[in-house]
DNA sequence: CTGAAAGCGCTTACAG
DNA sequence: CTGAAAGCGCTTACAG
């Protein structure tokens, strides 16, 4: 393996010079830094991160975490298609704005026994901590906001002593969706969002509200349904809603995401109705997807490059602060939502 | 941070003691071994991985690798759903299986200067490369059949001094599918397979042709047809070879992927045929939209967790010999692969 | 501007 | 069975 001793060697020079001029000292001479480059460039020379890292304290790798309450899933594993489907779309964009940057992402092995998590990532040297929460209540995800490693959540409204997070306006944009709604004439509208413990269901509940007490139409408790994060359950809950809702009292629902709305638009065509004709249906998120489904969903775009760029120039900028955290840095970031038109919505028609 | 000096110093023994503790030498006595326990314990301690992959040499990372002759694109960033949409399932069990044997799993930033690939990595001091690369002839691919860095190929076909290949038996699979059409009375039989420089392609192919000749039929090659992995791309060409075989002269069509096979369907229907009443269809890979498809797919399986298994369990190996490889160590792992009878394929009807 | 020296936290011959 | 010492490849005060 080539070392800086070679390089120095070859150059003339000590390591101490050569590590200089590797690291952009300006304590360095201009030949000195001239033979250096040259005996890098003739050796093939590239610096030993691991050494790097050692001496540093600190590697230029970011660990990624996804906790969703359960312990044992790890982070591709729980990504599947009609769950999490948004974070893989996510994903793609982090991976290339890390190595944008120049860091590696790492994905470690730590064990289930998450007492240790925070441990085991200092014993690992990562710079930092991207983290996908959809559970603030995971052990891991608490153990993070008292820890001094840099990081930044997404959709986990947590801030720490170290941490931040980004986020979409969930609000907003459910407001927007049920707003567009009241405007093609809709008064009886479902909401169907999800349950689970996490932030995000109960935000976007929140903007369904909003949209109507705005439009000072009055808000019925029963019209507001849950379900989990997946499409079979959004599909099975849409079953009993609308057993339940016989003679049919409401003309839309707004899902909670897309794929949850997937499921809604299967119940409804299996019981004959027609999106938009008889209800029209509103998702979230805009995957790509809902360019495919039948008929094309209506729904809001969350910026996932802006939300991506956000949290990782964020997390760089935390890391590279070494600690000096000033107030605009631990401050939230909230990405702006936006109504995508498409085919599932339409006026409101018949009785109600 | 804890040191292995502080459990020393409370274990009252040297670092060195407590080093041997930890890494299980049968020359530390039972007092010593059971003071250290205790000092870990108390402390808390956790060796630093960054220290012991200095001094060893190596560290317990394994970087992944997808190359796909398009240089730029990042690991995740490359696996769209419909193009390579069966890598994305393979991941969750690479992932997965990493972990259990306690490796970290890196997607490594490294400049598309791939000139440097292998450097790159030895920096990192990574301990093997999992690659799947459908692309044998990208430089980095070929780099890493000449280093000595530990590395196991999916779906690339190549042997190199520290490395070798799992593949599930292709040829094996589309024969299977084939003969599977053969004996539903199908005669005139399309293929559309990836043209895509790769070796899976042309793989498939040959078991194509394999079960023709056991059957005695005749092979006509104008019945082999390629396009690239994705639905959109499969699709099309299926639209070309609809109006091309006026009137059709076929009456199946094996798909080289249930990705490609999806686009087949779409364009069959698009013409007013009925699967299987008029065309019967097999996939190839049976990934989990088999099942949702219309009709569901009948398709040939490949064994993802026998793949994985034996990928990451090969790779550990081979890590863990250093560098000292028997013959079987580099032996190629071939998957068998089944097929799964659903409701896209039936007897052959009409005059064809 | 430059080098000698110490140090990051471990492991591993070597000697006892 | 155990410890003192050297070393993995870097960086960084310190002194000049």
């Amino acid at each position: 393996m080539v070392t800086s001793e070679q390089v120095a060697r070859l150059a003339g020079v000590s390591r101490a010079t050569v590590s200089r001029a590797l690291n952009g000292s300006p304590r360095v001479s201009a030949e000195a830094r001239k033979r250096i480059q040259e005996a890098i460039v003739s050796l093939g020379y590239e610096p030993d991160m691991v050494a790097q890292s050692l001496v540093r304290q600190r590697s230029r790798t970011i660990a990624l975490g996804l906790f969703y309450g359960d312990q044992k899933s790890t982070v591709l594993s729980s990504i599947s298609k009609t769950q999490h489907y948004f974070y893989l779309d996510l994903l793609r964009d982090v991976e290339q704005e890390i190595a944008a940057a120049q860091y590696d992402l790492l994905l470690p092995s730590i064990s289930h026994a998450q007492k240790n998590y925070i441990r085991s990532l200092q014993m690992r040297h990562v710079a930092g901590t991207l983290a996908i929460a959809m559970h603030p209540a995971d052990e891991r995800v608490k153990a993070l906001l008292e820890a001094e490693i840099p990081t930044v959540f997404i959709d986990s409204l947590s801030q720490g002593r170290s941490s931040t997070y980004v986020t979409s306006d969930n609000q907003d944009g459910a407001r927007q969706a049920t707003e567009h709604l009241i405007q093609l004439g809709h008064r009886r509208i479902v909401t169907l969002v999800s349950g689970f413990s996490g932030q995000i269901g109960p935000v976007r509940q929140a903007g369904y509200r909003q949209a109507l007490q705005r439009a000072g139409l009055p808000i019925d408790e029963d019209l507001m349904y849950t379900s989990g994060w997946n499409t079979e359950e959004a599909y099975q809950a849409t079953l009993r809603l609308l057993q339940e809702r016989q003679p049919r009292d409401f003309t839309a629902i707004v899902a909670g995401s897309d794929l949850m709305a997937i499921g809604v638009l299967r119940a409804l065509h299996q019981h004959g109705l027609h999106v938009p004709g008889d209800v029209s249906v509103v998702g979230f998120d805009d995957v790509d997807l809902c360019r495919y489904t039948e008929p094309p969903l209506t729904t809001i775009r969350q910026d996932r490059s802006a939300m991506v760029q956000g949290a990782i120039q964020r997390l760089i900028r935390m890391i590279e602060s070494d600690g000096e955290y000033d107030e605009s840095m631990l401050a939230p970031i909230i990405i702006p939502t936006q109504l995508i038109t498409r085919a599932s919505t339409g006026p409101a028609t018949g009785s109600c």
